[in-house]
DNA sequence: TTGAAAGCGCTAACAC
DNA sequence: GTGTTAGCGCTTTCAA
């Protein structure tokens, strides 16, 4: 079966292309009749434009590349469903690449990413290099980082400052006295740690202290969570920070297991929420986060650079902390 | 700043842009001497083939389209990654659709997954109807359904037998004189329940007994939890068991709140795990659905598909029952 | 072994 | 209002 093409109905509605082509597009010049017929005949072939020769003629692809790392669809899932709302609406397909530590970083994407032609790209990447960077601008391509604040020509960014909302909850425990402050290693996430760490490392300055609790995770460790319940058998805390839920998670269980008691004995605070906050117990104190709109409002900054010419931006979005059964 | 296309680097090389090509496209009828000029050509001016026009002269745009039902990342994540790492190996994208049920159906996406050429479409979706499949097949495009048995020309699938594995459990119970237990209804994989209503039904059936405890989430309740905590008020079980490791949750928290004891006073199983499963207590004995492999496998059979011409067939994958802390 | 040229399906001047 | 035609960047006969 061969595909319909733009010949088959300029000739089924005796119309030269050039009029079928207007009709798709919903150009306004031509006479109601005519696009009847126009109309008509698309529907009786079962007429669909080809994406791909609209593309090569157009010079863009209404299609925009997305890379995450892999392995992230538990706290990215929220992300990328905001990002597919608004493609949809804008009429953008999505492309999905994925990166793997030490594997695949994104420099092997970028390849492909430029031989698809895509119109921009959105990338949730922690951590991401000068290099990767400037490998990627050098296309010229619209580009929307996703948690992470770096912005210039073309390049914008959605983001939470997660310092200052470690900082605020920090400097409110030291206030209280609550001096045993520790944050946890997430190897799926460095840069938001960087970020907490940064915010600890300002309070505990700011009260003349130095913080020093960045609980890495030995190598020899699969989990957090068999880490951690060799290391709480002999340190005490008065609050641990973790980045998303099912690390705070791993401190809860780990904590049970040598009978330190959540919240009385030690606080437990998590950054990033999933669904599964809701289902476990003790629900885990958290920033809420919000996932959703990260994606969202980036495929949103995205069309306003390719549509509206705009210029990168760095667009903050907010936090709440929401007290749960982890805290007191 | 224009994109360099194949005719930059035939003047640059001094060659025709016949040449380019078949340097590009790895010919080997191609001097050395002369495919070292063009190579050399290529690298000096950075060139990238355009994706877009190769697809519009061989017709065919290697990469595929992926549907899924949006907010399911949690448990398609997985397959995703199982899919990616596989169309990556064999250079294909993959474009990202969602469906959302009474919203976004799967006939929402067809318009604009024909429009975009791909060469084929991998659809992970729930109850897919006649309808949809016969709107699709009859562009001919080869697809592959992941998580259904339903195969044809030019469509696969690859599936876990829900029915068996189910069937299995339910009839070791009852042979435990174990005669009450419940499936409880799963709003986002309604045709999983049904396989597994139909394993239940026939092991009831074969121990001359009728299966009656579907339990149906009603409409005003907003979670399974919401619902069970109610109903487990006056309803015992031996055993229920749930679709997503998060249900099981659910009712494992349902229970407790209403001072029923897991495993011993009831036992709880669900047939997909997802990692929270190894973070939460107690431990949720599943049937270890292998996810990654349900989205490997169904890559390769795409390909297959694709490349050698293969014909659609169904694929059976394992499961493995795994006992936890859920069950005695 | 290489080049010339037609064609993939569509858009956008430019004519009429 | 509508048609003609020259690209968009590439592949692939067919000749040379």
């Amino acid at each position: 079966m061969k595909r319909v093409t733009i010949y088959d109905v300029a000739r089924e509605a005796n119309v030269s292309l050039a009029t079928v082509s207007r009709v798709i597009n919903g150009s306004d010049v031509v006479k109601g009749n005519t696009k009847n017929k126009v109309q008509d005949a698309i529907n009786r072939l079962g007429y669909k434009p080809n994406a791909i020769a609209q593309g090569l003629a157009l010079q863009k692809t209404t299609s925009i590349a997305l890379v995450i790392p892999e392995a992230s669809f538990t706290y990215t899932g929220q992300i990328i469903n905001g990002l597919l709302d608004v493609a949809k609406i804008d009429k953008y397909n999505v492309m999905l690449h994925t990166t793997t530590e030490g594997i695949n970083e994104i420099s092997d994407s970028i390849e492909t990413i430029i031989k698809s032609r895509v119109d921009g790209v959105i990338i949730y990447n922690d951590r991401l290099t000068e290099a990767e960077m400037s490998e990627l601008t050098k296309y010229h391509i619209p580009i929307v980082i996703v948690g992470n604040k770096i912005s210039g020509n073309k390049v914008s960014s959605v983001f939470v400052d997660i310092e200052k909302a470690v900082y605020e909850l920090v400097d409110r425990y030291l206030n209280d006295g609550k001096k045993e402050i520790a944050i946890i290693q997430d190897r799926k996430n460095n840069s938001s740690v960087d970020s907490m760490i940064k915010g600890a490392t300002r309070a505990y300055a700011d009260h003349g202290l130095v913080f020093e609790n960045f609980l890495e995770i030995p190598a020899k460790f699969r989990t957090s969570y068999d880490f951690l319940s060799d290391y709480l058998a002999d340190h005490k805390f008065d609050l641990v920070i973790a980045n998303r839920d099912s690390q705070a998670l791993a401190i809860i269980n780990a904590a049970k297991e040598n009978n330190i008691s959540i919240p009385d004995d030690m606080e437990v605070v998590c950054i990033i929420d999933t669904k599964y906050n809701s289902m476990v117990r003790p629900q885990v104190s958290s920033f809420a986060i919000p996932s959703y709109d990260l994606g969202s409002v980036s495929m949103r900054v995205m069309t306003k650079m390719l549509e509206h010419d705009e210029e990168g931006k760095a667009i903050e979005l907010s936090y709440l902390f929401t007290p749960r059964k982890s805290t007191k």
